[in-house]
Order: C-alpha cells, then sequence, then structure tokens
DNA sequence: TTGTATGCGTTATCAG
DNA sequence: CTGATAACGCATACAA
C-alpha cells in the first residue's frame, strides 16, 4: 500500500459537494442545524473514501486534546487494574488516557511529562512520582491540572487535588480485625521506599494497636531490613508460641511473600501467623491458604478522579447533560479519601 | 494560573531576534550549519519563555508521528512487564510508544484501533486481537504497517510480520524435563479462550509425549471444562499413586492456581504432582513450592519487533548511524520465534 | 442551512 | 548561514 493518502476533510467535500465547513458540522454532530440530505450526502462521501479524522488537526484547531495523561510507576498488579479502569472512565467520558509507566525511575518520569506537555493534554494524573516537588513544579510551568494519586506529601500543593485510597483505615480495621482472631502480638512488614503511603499504614497500624487495648508486642519490619530468607525466622523469635501473631503487610504481593516463606519454614498460617495484605489481587484470592486483604474499588476511585478533573476542566454542562449531579469538589489541594473493605480469607481465621 | 498561553516558536523568535525557521533549526538540530551565536541567542530565548514544542503541530507539518501503538489485552502479569519493556525499547529507538488495553473486547479493540489511527501512529503493534481477520482488514485500510505477537492465525497475512514466543517448544521441553524429573503420566492444563496460542502449547505437548517414548497416560484440562475447586480431585483420579504426574500450565498463574489447589486437596507437590508453568513471573518464583516455569526475554522480543518495525519504516539509515547492524527482516509474513528458557524451581523437582 | 476565510504551531522549501 | 512563506488538516466565526 504505498502511499496511499488518507482522505481529508476537502476530499470529502468535494466528494459530497458541499464545503469543507458542512463537512465539520456534519461529522462532530454539533448544535447547528442540517438538513438530512447534506448529512447522507457527506456521510456517504466519507465512508466511501474512508475518511479519518486526523486527530491532530483537529486538537490544533480546536486548541484542546480530550486526552488526558496518568504516569503510573509501573504496570504491574495494582496500577495495571488500576490503569484499565482509567482507561474505561476516560472513554465513558468522552476522554482519551494516555498511560506512562516511570519505572520508578524520576529520569524517565521527567521525560514522560515532558512529552505529555509537549502533547498538550488537558489534564494529568500522577501516581506516586518519585521527582521532588521542586522538579516537578519546574517542568510542569503551564497550567495543565494535575491530579494525585496516594500522595501525602509536599507535592500536594502542585495539585488540583488528590485522591488516596485510606490505606490509613484499612491498617487499623487490620489490626482491630487481627486481634479479634485471637492474635496478641503483631507486626507490620512495610517498603520504605513507598514513602509517605507507607507512614500512612504505619500510622495506621499503630492507630490499630491502640484501639485493641495498648500493650501487646508489635514490631515493624521493612523489605529493605529483612531478606525475604530470614523473615521467617525473625518473625519467630520475636513471637510466642501460645497465641497467634498477626502480620500486616504492605500490599498483597509482600503478604504473599511473607506468608510463603512462613509456610516454607514449617509455621502454621493461619494457626501460628495470621497474615493480612492490602489490594485484593488476583494472587491473594488463589493462594493457599487465600490471603486476607482489601478490596479497591476501581470504578469509584477512577470516576471520582475524572469527575474532579473535568470539573475542573470545565466540563460540568456536558457532565450535566449526561445526567450526572454536578460534581463539587472539595477546596483546592483538598483530598477524596476512597474507603477499603476487608476480604476474610483463611490466611486470618 | 487561568490562561497562560504557552510560548511559540514565533515567541521565542521574536525573542531571539531571529526568524521561525532559525528557531525550528536549532531545535530540531538538523544537518544544516549553523552559528554558534544564533543556537546561543535561540536556546536563551526558548529557556527563558520556557518555551515547549507542540507535538501536533509538529506531527501535522512533518507527516510523521514517531508514534507507535501497542494493542494489549490488558496489564496485568506478563503484558504489563512487556508493555513496560516495549516502552523503553520505544525511546531507545527515538518512538514513543502509546499502549492501550482492550479488555479483551473487540469493540474496544476496534476503538482504540480506530483511535490509534487517527492519531496517524506510524506503526501498529498488536497482541492478540480478538476481532476477525476480516474486520481487521476493514479498519486498518489504509498504509499503517502492523506487526503481530503470539499470533498463528489468518491475522497474519494482514501484518508486516509476526514475532512470537516460542511456546511449543517450551511445552516440549517442560514434558521431557518432567519425565527426566521421574514422572510418569502428563496432564495439560489450558485455557481455550487464547484460541492458537492455547493450540501451540498443545502441539508441543504432544510432541513433547512423543519424544519421551510415547505411551504414557496424558489428559488434557481446560479451565473452561473443570472448576478450580474440582481440579485437584480430578488430576487424583486420573494419575496413580505410585510415580508422580507432572501438569504443565497454559501460564504461570494457571500453574499457581493449580498447584494451590492440590496443596489445598493435600497432595504433595512435587512428591506426587509436578508442576511447570510459563512466563516466569513474579508468582512463580516467590510461591512456596517455586514453580518452574519458563523465562521469556522481554528486551529481547521488544527490540527484535521495533528493529522489525523501523526497517519497515525506512529507518535503516538512523539505526545504522547508531552502529546498529541493518536488521533484514524476513520475507514479507515471515515469523520470529523467541525461544524461552527452562528455570527450575521445587515444583518440579 | 451552507460557504468563505482565517487561525492553530510547526516544518520544510526555497531564495537571499 | 538565515529569512519569508507555503503547506499540514481541521474547526469556527462570520457572511451569505
Amino acid at each position: 500500500m504505498a502511499e496511499y493518502r488518507q482522505a481529508t476533510v476537502f476530499d470529502v467535500a468535494k466528494e459530497a459537494g458541499v464545503s469543507t465547513a458542512t463537512v465539520s458540522n456534519v461529522l462532530n454532530r454539533r448544535d447547528v442545524p442540517l438538513s438530512e440530505k447534506t448529512i447522507r450526502k457527506v456521510e456517504e462521501a466519507a465512508a466511501k473514501l474512508g475518511y479519518r479524522r486526523n486527530v491532530m488537526a483537529a486538537s490544533l484547531s480546536r486548541r484542546k486534546t480530550y486526552e488526558v495523561g496518568l504516569l503510573l510507576p509501573g504496570f504491574v498488579g495494582y496500577y495495571g487494574l488500576f490503569a484499565q479502569q482509567m482507561e474505561r472512565t476516560a472513554h465513558k467520558y468522552g476522554y482519551h488516557l494516555s498511560v506512562f509507566s516511570t519505572d520508578m525511575d524520576s529520569k524517565v518520569e521527567r521525560r514522560l511529562l515532558e512529552k505529555l506537555l509537549e502533547r498538550r493534554v488537558d489534564g494529568l494524573f500522577c501516581h506516586g512520582l518519585a521527582m521532588s516537588g521542586d522538579s516537578a513544579r519546574k517542568v510542569v510551568n503551564d497550567g495543565t491540572p494535575i491530579l494525585f494519586f496516594n500522595c501525602w506529601n509536599e507535592l500536594k500543593h502542585l495539585a488540583i487535588g488528590t485522591v488516596n485510597l485510606n490505606v490509613y483505615q484499612a491498617c487499623v480495621d487490620a489490626v482491630v480485625h487481627l486481634h479479634e482472631q485471637g492474635c496478641r502480638s503483631f507486626f507490620y512488614y512495610g517498603n520504605k521506599r513507598a514513602f509517605a503511603t507507607n507512614e500512612q499504614r504505619i500510622h495506621g497500624f499503630r492507630e490499630g494497636l491502640r484501639l485493641t487495648g495498648g500493650k501487646h508486642p508489635a514490631d515493624m519490619i521493612d523489605v529493605e531490613d529483612i531478606a525475604a530468607d530470614d523473615l521467617a525466622e525473625w518473625l519467630a523469635e520475636r513471637s510466642e508460641d501460645a497465641t497467634p501473631a498477626g502480620v500486616m503487610c504492605f500490599d498483597d504481593w509482600k503478604a504473599f511473600v511473607c506468608q510463603n516463606r512462613l509456610i516454607e519454614g514449617g509455621y502454621d498460617v493461619p494457626g501460628r501467623f495470621k497474615v493480612v495484605g492490602i489490594n485484593n489481587e488476583f494472587v491473594a484470592g488463589h493462594s493457599y491458604p487465600g490471603i486476607t486483604s482489601f478490596n479497591v474499588p476501581y470504578e469509584h476511585q477512577a470516576d471520582m478522579s475524572f469527575r474532579w478533573m473535568l470539573t475542573h476542566l470545565g466540563e460540568q454542562a456536558k457532565l450535566e447533560a449526561k445526567g450526572e449531579r454536578p460534581f463539587s469538589p472539595p477546596v483546592a489541594g483538598g483530598e477524596v479519601k476512597i474507603p477499603l473493605t476487608l476480604v476474610e480469607r483463611l490466611s486470618s481465621r
């Protein structure tokens, strides 16, 4: 198919015997009145020529791209599922989502951010930016609105708002749950490198300890400090045989590793140790024993995020036309908390 | 930041006291000669104004986007890792990759394909298209080159080529390996809905049986026919206690489910059953017992794909300038086979 | 209801 | 080495 030039509005106009303006009007179904006849003529011409709109030209002319960007640390696990949902939601609202993974690398992050801004995306969603607030501010020096996910630190000031999974509350609930299941010593198995979101979990964990009476033995572990191979022994040394010990983990993958290393070490789960994760990924439901976890309401999370963004882009009118109640965003820099729900499985029974 | 108009080449030109053409020349470092002085002037002006190139305008003018699209069934597991590698490789070759997940839905697939073509991507990578060859042909009626991944069916004719993981050989190797480990009955636990790629595995499985002497008991199972909860019992009934039975699984996730259901049912892995997966995902390495699997050389796979695509886009010159040997693609409709390598773990020892 | 003319921000082709 | 200027393909006031 050498050099098959794509048909343009001009070609369609000529074929249909109308002007390019009319073609554009027909194809974009605007509020202007059009005669049935011209509509048919144009549509037939377009179909015949295999016309396909050139998004770049359209965006350039309209000065709006209907594209929003999503920056993620990666695609695996939770992030992948989240990205898929965001794509669906974007489409539902007539937008196009460009997803990029930063590989947890601030250089890559910076480059992708730049790329997205060069594309003149209408808005930006960022999940777990590694770069500093200052760097980010320097890169995003235009008016492009940004929404952050799971962000509790300085970056908040850059954003029109943040949407956070309530991992704090999840950890509170987890400790309470473990206590109810008979645990009398507690561990948090975390991930320093996740920064603020790890801190949130720790606060929740502590609050859970407080709520369950105060003085049970408890300790923190981090993947950076204890090799997975030593984990089981480490936990066993610091807990007694008489009552089960509860291990609250950063996420399902940490829980998975933790649980398997315990089993490998010959410790009974959930008899001797009870394990809880977060995110309720596939691995949690299909392990043996199944891993107790917290479910993420992806659809709700994505919907909140988009409605907030669209409100900020001045698209309330469209939302309301679709029968949506206008979504009034919190004050600038405000935060939406998405609640997680406990899913009990064998690992904590 | 209300209405902060982005600086244009025109603004930069004015600021630097040169013409827009010169600005463009400086910023794109073309082969034209430029004086050091103007280069500095332009660069300073651009920096001062916070100039950011408008990709749409550039692509429109250049009639080339330097963007390629990747269509995937989803982002989870293997696909997510593959997407991340493809992004890296795209960048390495100066391209920009837009990744979309089709949710395994041919409607979504069609829409995304359309979107990508509307964006005038230079090329297209498709992994596991659900739509028929005819539908695809109708959508892709322009000259946009397409490369398929893991495709053994009719769609091949649409493409400039295909890059396939050699799952056939992996299954052959797996059966041989299981046989060496003492297995004397064999099962394949598959996934009909994956069509051709499932067939490939089955062929490999059969060939493996043939190579290992022919007449060992063997059987096929499919996730659609046997509920996971019944799997262990089903396998136990059809195999004898005296020698271990080997279960070759569609991928690591199937292997994971299979192994855990067996353990849950009280069967010893790897004593009574040995399990093998494909893809060597995180879950395989961190299960207990660790799951024997086949490693995917993501980087090589992505590199082969891109070099093939770029050759087709007439970019050999650039590749060679970078010191790459020119990659001569197979004949049109040809196939590149990517070998998988066995990773032995406890599940098959 | 339809057509004309102009702008969107770059790149590229020529002359100077 | 540098500067006008014409595309690129579409959308949209403004006229008709």
